[in-house]
This record gives C-alpha cells, structure tokens and sequence, in this order.
DNA sequence: TTTTTTTACGCAATCGTTCCCGATATTGAT
DNA sequence: ATCAATATCGGGAACGATTGCGTAAAAAAA
C-alpha cells in the first residue's frame, strides 16, 4: 500500500500554474497576484496540502528535529526529563526523536549514527552506563552537529553540559543517615565510569570523612548495567550483608536501583528502616505509597530537560560558531520520609 | 553551525567516478568492477560514509520509520508498550518515532498531522481520552497511510486492532471482590467515550448483575482526562464517600488512576482494604512495594506493542491492498495481593 | 506612440540518492 | 581483420520544495 499525499506540484496541474508560482503564494510572496494567491490558498486548503518535510530537510539541510539518546524511557527520570525536553521543543519547532539505549554500548553507537544521518539538528545526550569510549559522539561534534549532554554527562567533549549536584545530594543524604545514628553506611550504586556515579560516590565518601567514619570500599557496590538487570541488584545487596559488619543503611543511586534494592530487601524478610534505612535516588512519583514511605533524592528532571533543550537550540540557531560553553548545575531535592528511620511518628 | 556529512558526489569526486558508479559500487552492482568496487568501498569506509535518509525517504517515498501516538510515555503501560514496539520494529529495520498527545485532542491532531508528513510508512494509535472525533485519523487512513490501533481504539476504521481483554479483566476482578464479601463496590474509570472504559464497565456491570448484585450509576465515576489531574481522582473518590451507602471497594482504571486513588485515599487515613478495598489496572514494576500491596490486572504491554507493531509492518510491506483485518484480543494477568482483602495473612 | 518600469509568472538549479539509458572499450568469435 | 557480445561506466531524470534569474505582458511615464 502506499499513501501519496498532494504535491506543490499536483496543485501546480490542477491550477495551470508552475512549481515555483504555488510555492510562492503559499509563502505568500509579494511577486504574486493576490488571485491567485487566493485561489493557491484555497486549493490548498480544500486538498489539504502539507508541505513535505522530507523534501525540506533534504533542501534546507535541516530537520527542525532534535535527537534524544537516554538509556531507558521506562524511568522515571527520563521521562520527566524528555518531558521537559518535548515542552521547550514544541514551542520552538522542534521535534523530538527519541530513543534508548537499553544501557547498551552498542545500542547507543547504532541510535547515535542513525540520528545524525537522519539530520537531527542537535543531540541531547545521557550516556548508558556501558560507555567508556565517547568517540562516537566526538566524531559528530567535531563535524559540527550540535550536542549537549545531560546527567551522564563525560568531560572527554567539550559542550554545554546540564548536571544535577550529585555530590551535594548524596552528601546530604549520606549526613542525615549519619545524624539519624547510623554508623555502617554502604552505597548501592551504577557503572562506576559514569559522571553521576563519581560525583554521588565523593559525596558520599566525604559525609562519611568528615563525620569521623571511615570510607570502606567494600561498602560501595557497582551496578555496572545501571540496575537494567535484577539479579545485579540483588547481588550487590547480598553481598554487602555479607560483609561481617553488616551496614546498618543504605544510598542507592538512581530509580532502578532503589525500587530493585527495596525489593529485595523485602524478599530477605528484613525491615526498613528497622533492619537497614534506605534512603534513595529516585523520581518515583509515588514515593509515599512504598512500604515504608522511601525518603528520596528527587532529581530535578523536567527542568533538566528543559535547560538543555534551551542550551542546545541556543547552539543550533546560532550564527557564528560556539565557543563558550558552561555547564549548569541544577538542586536536587531531599524529602524525609521513613525509610531513613527516626521520623516513625507515622508508622503503624 | 552546520554539520555535512560525506555524500556520494564527494566520494565520486576524490574518486574520479560518477555518482552512479558510486552508487552502484556501494550497493554491489554486477555491472561495476572488483576493482572499482573494492575502491570505493574501502574510500567510504575511510571517510565514514553514511547514506542520506532524507534522500532516500524522498527518492524511495517511504522513511522507514513508524509513528507512535500515546497519550504519554511516563506511564508503565504506554513505556512497556513501547519498548514491545521498538524491539519488533528494531529488527524489521523500522525506526520509531515517538508522540505524546498529553490526553489532548488539540495536540493528538498536530501530532499526527506531523508524523504523517514526516512520511512515516505507519502509525500506532492508543487515542486520548480527549478524542471523540478521529477524522483526523479517517482522512490518512483513506489516503492509504496504514495505522493499528492498539489499546485505546475506534470501530469507525476498519483497520487491525490490538486490545486486552478488558471485558474478562474488570470482570474477573469485580467477581474476585464479590468473592471476598465486598458488595457495594464501586468504578473509578477513565473517560467515558474510550473503548477500555466502555469494556471495562461492561465487565464490571455484568459481574455485578449475575452475582446478584445491582449495579448503581452512581458507583460508576469518570475521569475525563484519563487521571492526567490528581484533582479529578480526588473529585471521584470523594464523590464516591459521599454517598449514603458507602461503597467498599474500588475497581480502579489505569495507572494514574490506580495510584492516584490509592494516594487520595491514604490522604483520607483511610485504610486499605479494610475501610476499602482496591483491585487496580495497573502496569506498575512494583506492586509488591505499594503500602498494601496491590491486587492488580496487569496488560500485556509489551505484548501488545510487538503485535500491533507486526501487523502495522505486514500492512505496510503487503504488496497488495490489505481487505482483511484482524483485533486480536490479548489476555491480561490478575495478580492478587493484600489491597482486595481477605488474603491477610502476609499483613504485618 | 515609444520607452521605461512594474507586475506576475516560468525556468532551472539545488539538496543526495537511485536507476533507466546510452556510450565506450575490451574481449571473443569468425 | 571485422563484427558481435560483454563489461564497465557516465549522463541525466526523478523525488518535493525553494529561489535566483530571466522574461512576457501590462501599466506608467516620456
């Protein structure tokens, strides 16, 4: 089957006029009779003609599109994230081309090459947590095509860069553990070579250094599929309680490795925050309806989206190239609730 | 900045070789030499040579790629149903293009308008809850422009259709309430012209009337906007309390409205199930995690995506005009946990 | 009336690729 | 040596839209 939509040129047939007249009045052009402007207009309008975006591209070189690589859109965070992306896009005529990695190196080679040639204007990009070669984004940037990155975020590529402050967040997370008596706190986290994984383990690192506790590694567990695979998840919480001194809480970094880490908590028959407190990244957007109600790390994810949207628009329409490039440091959000214990007022 | 990628022109040019040969050699012709082949080939693997999409969507009229209308994709449903779409699509060598109609008419309109001119050799439908009128989709569909329905469908086009069995779902899980001694149970569901909703109630109504029961207008609540606004679960919810005959329990339609009637009702203090009891329709990876955990009909998501998504592509590869079409109506899972009562014995 | 200006439109190139026709050169057969 | 057959390649149109340039006719100026 096949769907021939109408042509300047069939408007040009049916109207006895050439290409170029009916593109002209469509556009309005001062060099064309208001008649037949009218009448172009009209039949326009009566077939329901749509200028092909296709042929556009092709001429203009542009797509008036943006790709989004994410590893997943079945989180939280990034579907608040593309949200926001979609919300800047729209109003300034773009569209949005997304697609996932599945936190596959791989994957995110083939959607990155696949988007360039298909002539996104620009990229926003958060790497999977599989990538340690960058040379695939390096290429295109070098050629001129636009990216910003966002979240997971590599320093290999110089560009504008829209962050949370990860540090601070698993600091303050790390100090109100700390503050609440926990003395044995592990950190569940993902691939250790990504940005978010480093910033959030320093922050956890230094609350512990400058609470007078000691930072030991074996209390840090590496989810190197970003918590995509369950059994990794469960591994890592197994083997910390193996660990003679058992921790008494724990940081997860990230939704899936939160939601995974509760579960499996819960399968062991242990209780939060009684057993071990958690207190977890995550945007779930039900976080008072989890057994117990989860203190979280909210990641701004929507105004991420948007600031880099902005960012990267700001670098497609520019005139002149871009040399100046900054990297935006959002605020995260702390919500206490019960799984960090202490605040029990509420339990039943 | 502008970002230009190597064309067949510029290989023929460092070449000395027409932009036909080259063609040819790339895509192996019979009629080009070993040595000429073997030269290009090795050039264009040098200098990264990509073929233009946009090119060949315009020279081929047709993109390789198939539109996507959700009404949104923070939403476990929608995304596992995606991520069944993109795995089929994937291998036939489709690209997906996502769109979120946010439960808007207005924007499910533009949407299409655009995937529709930006070629797309298909569509996958789930409505809005908005959308009464889906002339928009009748027009393209006579053109030719396949499309499946897939959830959220229309009987004014004959075309192949994906659904769950929603009619054997909010049955059984009416009847399951019945069962456990619930007898003034009540509907929260989406908006009223949706074809889930209409075979969701339906479901309801009959378990209702063939155990006995009668079934009450009053119990039934709708919201509009499929419960993309927290204020219109609450608005049902409360509704629902206000009657004299209070119902205790709750057949609730859809993620959001699921959560979102568990929400207002632990804002209420109430208790689930014992003040009442709730079987939802709900996707979510974690109704072991929800306070109580949750008796749930899941849908197959995923599933649905991947069907949907075979018989879009065996349209759309049909030599001959395709007459025959098929809904294939795909079974749910009804899963019970402590939110429906009775099975208590895990409740702490 | 003749010349100049304006109005209103068409021609053709362009974007990157494919593919139908020709065209040349090389080979083989006679 | 002559002719046919094959191998190998180039020219150019096409896809849909835009746009610089050229030009006919109409209007205005001389």
């Amino acid at each position: 089957m096949k769907f021939e939509p109408v042509t300047i040129k069939d408007i040009g047939k049916a109207l006895g006029l050439s290409t170029s007249t009916v593109s002209r009045a469509l556009r309005g052009s001062y060099e064309i009779s208001s008649d037949t402007k009218k009448q172009v207009l009209e039949y326009a309008e009566k077939v329901n003609y749509r200028p092909n975006p296709i042929a556009l591209s092709l001429k203009e070189r542009r797509s008036s599109s943006i790709g989004v690589v994410v590893c997943e859109i079945a989180n939280n965070f990034f579907s608040q994230a593309i949200n926001g992306i979609e919300s800047i896009a729209y109003n300034r005529g773009y569209h949005v081309i997304i697609s996932q990695s599945h936190e596959s190196y791989e994957r995110e080679v083939v959607n990155v090459q696949h988007l360039a040639s298909r002539s996104v204007d620009g990229l926003l990009v958060s790497l999977s947590s599989e990538t340690t070669d960058v040379s695939h984004f390096i290429n295109l940037h070098e050629k001129g095509l636009p990216i910003v990155f966002f979240d997971r975020v590599t320093n290999e590529i110089i560009t504008h860069k829209v962050i949370a402050d990860n540090y601070k967040a698993a600091y303050d997370a790390t100090v109100h553990l700390i503050n609440n008596g926990y003395k044995k706190i592990a950190h569940i986290t993902s691939a250790p070579f990504l940005s978010i994984t480093r910033e959030r383990l320093e922050g956890y690192k230094n609350a512990l250094l400058e609470n007078g506790l000691p930072f030991n590694e074996k209390y840090v567990k590496y989810c190197s599929h970003g918590g995509m695979i369950v059994e990794e998840i469960e591994a890592a919480l197994n083997n910390l309680l193996k660990i003679k001194q058992k921790p008494d809480a724990i940081v997860t970094a990230g939704d899936r490795i939160t939601t995974g880490s509760l579960t499996a908590i819960k399968n062991l028959h242990l209780k939060v925050p009684d057993d071990i407190a958690v207190v977890g990244f995550s945007n779930t957007n039900i976080p008072e309806l989890l057994d117990p109600t989860l203190t979280t790390i909210r990641l701004p994810a929507f105004e991420m989206g948007q600031v880099a949207t902005e960012l990267l628009i700001r670098i497609i329409e520019s005139k002149r190239p871009v040399t100046e490039f900054e990297t935006r440091v959002l605020q995260t959000e702390f919500i206490i609730r019960n799984s960090s214990g202490l605040l029990v007022e509420s339990k039943v």
